[in-house]
DNA sequence: TAAAATTCTTGGAGCGCTCCAAAAAATGGT
DNA sequence: ACCATTTTTTGGAGCGCTCCAAGAATTTTA
């Protein structure tokens, strides 16, 4: 590849000069300027290149979006939380300017990832691994942490999942709900765990913040209503589990609500009730969480607790490219009550 | 920020040893390791800067994707096959643990996007301007487009949509439907443009390949039943224009049939039908295009022109990372009939 | 026509790093 | 205690660019 340098060499004319035709070319007599760009052409030089102009500059112009826990690019792609937040972030890109860099990383490459990125701040996706944090503080990178308080000193953005789960409960418990079946997200690769009532392992500490949360508003809520949740089947499945929907009903048929921790396992049960022929909400009801677009057009529409995911995600993105002093924000929840959820079927058995 | 030097400096070793010290700790004696990371961790150093070593190394172990047309990133995480077709180039990037820089440019900033990504290659998205190509070429990174044959030394994918339109067209004359609308897309920003029969402007050729070939796959289809496309009411949206629906319900109320360009906007047509009570596919069959997963969960299940569009995402991917002899694919299309499509409704007016 | 003003062009400095051949230090064998 | 090995550490070279102060060339002014 030939460089400044060279087409300089050619052209009789400095590594100045020649710099000065691509990136102020009125600086430059206009027949010399022909001259240098002939020298280019000739040479087949296409620009100065970009790797000369970064280390100079020091700007990357690009902010990273790093995936929550140990998934890939293509799972937040795939999971309609994720692209709503990827969409989020985009917008506020689109205003910046900013080029929007999805970092990839496996559990192993992660940190190496964090170190080589491009880019002039980050955006962790949910995590419990304060590893990650650290990787990042080093780089001295502004960066903002998603559904993860991690401390006064660093930006994070979460929704009151709490609140939204004990919502979700109290619609159901009002409408006269007594029978409830949770589906849960198992963080690690494998098959959907059932944990049955009365069985040793309780799962309410996943690990992930974002569960615990949601799970113990899960638990408030039913204690609100006199029940516990240690009498509920909690069915953990890792995001995009085909066979969720089949799992919960063969494991927790006496459930006339099912209580999940977004819209995609929401969605997935209703899936799996057309299949089965099961009624939504008449058999039973499902409330999702998240409020994506996607949750509006299920059939039935979904209930869901619904947040701002586009407004966090751009929210995410103008606080790594303002990079201002460290906040902790905490974004509503509201309960949106559609179709899929209705007073349970009369007890026939 | 300090540097290696500095670090060096500091510990009383030499830039050298202070990068083995980050990059190969084991070339290093124990004893002075620790000195050095002291002497980092004193001077607040967080690790080689990458652009340093970027120089040095020359990848950047991300790829481009460029939005097409002028849309931003926003717009293309916005609908439906975008999304997809960002998750089939993640997939890619997933296995090849590359970077996906998500590259903004507008009209006029595109080209010095181009000029500036930090990529080592780029998907372009089908676009009618052969200025983004040169811009490419120029920085002679490999590179492929998206649904815009460009000629037999560029990479390029396509589907065969004149092939889908017609199928699209058959199913519905089969049906035994005389009376259509195309909802086509307006590649400028700017309200719905109606193009009724009779009238002078006709749309067929929108500079967009993609849509022309669609276009002229709808003619064929229609032809070949002895219609003209020139009876039918065309209408042109932007992509998400909300009004759409609305706009071809009142300017085409005579049709039973409804051809479009995409999922998205066979949604919004299906979204417009809730909204006034209009029977699908009693009183109007919906066709959409793209087989996007959404497609299979509207209500009703949407009728479509489907294609592989993670697989041609992915592709693309694979076609910039492998960076081998340049080919033009086209890949198949496939009518998926559900159930928006049907017999006309009687003839009553 | 010379001096002053203006327009162009130049090349040094510096951005921060990694590689590598060679020098230095440590270790082992006799 | 000395030489041969092996292990560590070093610093030059080079990656490609842009900025900028200063020098060179040209144009204007008197």
């Amino acid at each position: 590849m030939p460089t400044l340098a060279d087409v300089g060499k050619a052209a009789g004319v400095s590594r100045g000069t020649v710099s000065n035709v691509f990136n102020r070319p009125e600086l430059v007599r206009p027949e010399l300027r022909e001259r240098v760009e002939a020298a280019a052409r000739a040479l087949g030089f296409g620009g100065p290149d970009p790797k000369g102009r970064l280390l100079r500059d020091g700007k990357f112009n690009a902010i990273g979006f790093m995936p929550p826990g140990a998934y890939a690019i293509s799972e937040v792609m795939r999971s309609p939380y994720g692209r709503e937040l990827v969409l989020g972030v985009s917008l506020a890109c689109d205003e910046a300017g900013t080029t929007l860099s999805l970092v990839n990383g496996t559990d192993n490459t992660r940190f190496a990832s964090i170190r080589d990125a491009l880019v002039d701040g980050f955006i962790l996706g949910h995590s419990a691994d304060i590893g990650l944090i650290i990787s990042v503080q080093r780089r001295r990178l502004p960066f903002v942490i998603l559904e993860s308080d991690a401390g006064p000193d660093i930006n994070s953005i979460k929704i009151d999942g709490r609140s939204g789960a004990i919502a979700a409960v109290r619609h159901l418990t009002g409408l006269g709900h007594r029978h409830f079946a949770i589906l849960s997200v198992r963080r690690s690769p494998g098959p959907p765990i059932v944990h049955m009532p009365g069985q040793a392992t309780r799962p309410l500490l996943a690990g992930f913040p974002l569960d615990d949360e949601r799970l113990d508003g899960f638990k408030q809520g039913l204690a609100e209503a006199n029940l516990s949740i240690d009498d509920v089947p909690i069915i953990e499945t890792i995001p995009g589990e085909p066979s969720a929907g089949a799992v919960v009903f063969d494991r927790a048929p006496e459930a006339t609500a099912i209580l999940t921790m977004s819209d995609w396992q929401a969605i997935t049960m209703l899936d799996e009730a057309v299949r089965r022929g099961v009624d939504v909400p008449g058999h039973v009801s499902v409330v999702g969480f998240d409020g994506t677009a996607e949750s509006a057009r299920t059939t039935p529409p979904m209930t869901t607790v619904a947040q701002d995911v586009i407004g966090k995600g751009r929210l995410a993105a103008r606080m790594v490219l303002d990079n201002e002093a460290p906040r902790q924000v905490v974004l509503p929840v509201e309960l949106v009550v559609r179709a899929s959820t209705a007073a349970p079927r009369a007890k026939t058995r």
